[in-house]
RNA sequence: GCGGGAAUAGCUCAGUGGUAGAGCCUCACGUUGCCAACGUGAUUGUCGCGGGUUCAAGUCCCGUUUCCCGCUCCA
């Protein structure tokens, strides 16, 4: 009874995220993504690109930086993941970055603060905030306490604000007692936890030589700005791209690729004269999310999210998210920013530098505002892959296959004899060593043509080209067409230029 | 981080304390002439890891890791 109730539960779950567990064994099975460290039980949320995912990967990047940098006023960069610590203290990040937390002395349970708040009912609330004005009354800290229970906020609200107020919160956490382990009182001061990964230059692992694994690229293009304006003779408006990793200490993993530790950044950071912001955060705004769609993405499963503006980061004006309709979900795959002024003031104030540029028409030094497009080029991939999955009734048999774009297809063309004998595999083999140079192929011969067909169906290969025995009188040759599964006859010696123009 | 579930062959999964299995995949040979065909044969496992109970553990207990789901988080 039990266990059947339990495989009903399991098969529910499994039927909501049937999609991506499906894609994330396809992954698997065909070379697309290996969990990190497998042999060794894993790392927590770590993943590694096989033969067929590098691939699409380096297609996602190549197709972005082209995009991108094909472009006058774009030009490329690769900063160093590893700055200056300074860069981190201006960009904000040592300092905002980071969840409170508190440990329980008794058990060793970490909580992070707002989550401690939300373990408990409201009723235990009042009770907690009672006995804790009793304690405290007569002091400052009980009129900083009505202070804020007088506010027109949920009682939830008013706790977390009593809690995450560094002057009392310590006062409030010895009235709570340890969801884990019910102990009163065991809880330590609260302590700010750094989403960034630390590390240590040189030999000697003191405070004095942290460093920090980036947390984004974007500070490596705003450090550079005026070593790339200069170099390559740009004039505002004028972007600078890169794509690399990046790494954040998060608290949790997620949902396959889409929130890891380690993963890629393809950021563009478009530097413009103030005055101009709004018109080129709506000209990037909408060409990023051409983009995903010039590459095949659904259309109907790609949305803008706005932030509203009382919830904007600290340094934008203005920001919207490109989501993408995943099985579990609205999730963002590119973040598109009016940063301001606030990152060159920031260095500008941190390096005693100048980050001023000088414009020639109006003869004077402006900061200018920047408009930042951040895509995740690991959550792209998901994303892509996702999209691309399709099964469906052929014969009675379920046909998988990925529909990428044919420039995103880790394989471009597979080729077959129809019969491994009578001059055909010659033949193939020798059409496979004219298309290699230009394309990445794969050849194939053993089995039945219906299953290597259907094995480039599962590894999203576009084009099939197959020598049968008309080949050997005519120099022709069948080109099977992955997604409608159709097939036309093409001379050899045109088959090169065909399909380069298919990938065009 | 909390709560729930899962972990057995490359993949999907069966196996309720007594010899570790099936289908698919992969490989070889034969057959085959355009959509996962057929025949024969072969490879593949410290049953996630570590303890414990037991004559005996994939199976029971404890711990742990990883994955999934919900909450939470996502400057």
């Amino acid at each position: 009874m039990k266990k059947q109730r339990r495989c009903i539960i399991a098969k529910q779950k499994n039927q909501r995220n049937e999609i991506v567990e499906k894609v994330v064994s396809l992954a698997k099975r065909r070379g697309f993504v290996f969990q990190s460290s497998e042999i060794y039980g894993g790392l927590n949320g770590c993943w590694d690109y096989g033969p067929l995912g590098v691939e699409l990967l380096k297609n996602i990047k190549e197709e972005w930086w082209k995009f991108m940098t094909y472009r006058e006023d774009v030009e490329g960069q690769d900063a160093s993941i590893l700055m200056h610590p300074r860069v981190w203290e201006a960009s904000g990040h040592v300092e905002n970055f980071t969840d409170p937390m508190v440990d329980c002395k008794q058990c060793k349970s970490r909580f992070r603060l707002d989550v401690l708040g939300e373990a408990i009912n409201d009723a235990k609330k009042e009770k907690i905030i009672a006995s804790f004005i009793e304690e405290v009354k007569g002091s400052e800290k009980e009129s900083l306490v009505m202070s804020i229970i007088a506010l027109d906020i949920p009682l939830n609200e008013k706790f977390e604000k009593i809690l995450e107020n560094s002057k009392v919160s310590f006062d409030l956490l010895a009235h709570i007692s340890c969801p884990n382990c019910g102990t009163n009182n065991s809880f330590t001061e609260p302590r700010k936890f750094n989403l960034m990964f630390k590390t240590f230059v040189g030999p000697v692992e003191s405070e004095d030589n942290i460093v920090y694994l980036r947390p984004e690229t974007a500070q490596g293009i705003f450090v550079n700005f005026l070593n790339v304006q200069v170099a390559s003779r740009q004039k505002l408006p004028f972007g600078i791209a890169q794509i690399g990793k990046a790494f954040r200490n998060e608290i949790n993993t997620k949902n396959f690729l889409f929130r890891t530790r380690e993963f890629e950044q393809m950021e563009m950071q478009y530097f413009v004269k103030p005055e101009d912001d709004v018109k080129f955060y709506k000209y990037w705004k909408e060409a990023r999310i051409e983009w995903f769609k010039s590459l095949g993405m659904s259309p109907d499963k790609l949305r803008f999210h706005d932030h509203p503006k009382e919830k904007l980061a600290h340094y934008a004006k203005d920001a919207t998210d490109i989501e993408y309709l995943f099985p579990f979900g609205w999730g963002e795959i590119e973040g598109i920013h009016n940063r301001t002024d606030f990152d060159l003031s920031r260095h500008e104030e941190y390096s005693g530098k100048s980050m001023k540029y000088f414009d020639e028409e109006t003869r004077e030094k402006i900061t200018p505002y920047i408009i930042e497009t951040s895509a995740g080029a690991s959550r792209s991939f998901m994303a892509f892959l996702i999209d691309a999955y399709e099964e469906e009734e052929v014969n009675d048999e379920t046909r998988v296959v990925l529909r990428f774009h044919p420039r995103l297809a880790p394989i471009k063309a597979a080729i077959f004899p129809l019969v491994n004998r009578d001059g055909m595999p010659e033949t193939a083999r020798k059409i496979e060593a004219d298309l290699r140079p230009f394309m990445r192929v794969f050849y194939d011969s053993k089995g039945a043509i219906g299953r290597r067909y259907r094995r480039q169906d599962e590894a999203g290969t576009p084009y099939c080209i197959t020598v049968d025995t008309q080949t050997l009188s005519d120099n022709t040759v069948t080109v099977r067409e992955r997604d409608s599964m159709e097939q036309y006859r093409i001379e050899i010696d045109k088959l090169l230029m065909h399909l380069l123009e298919k990938f065009r």
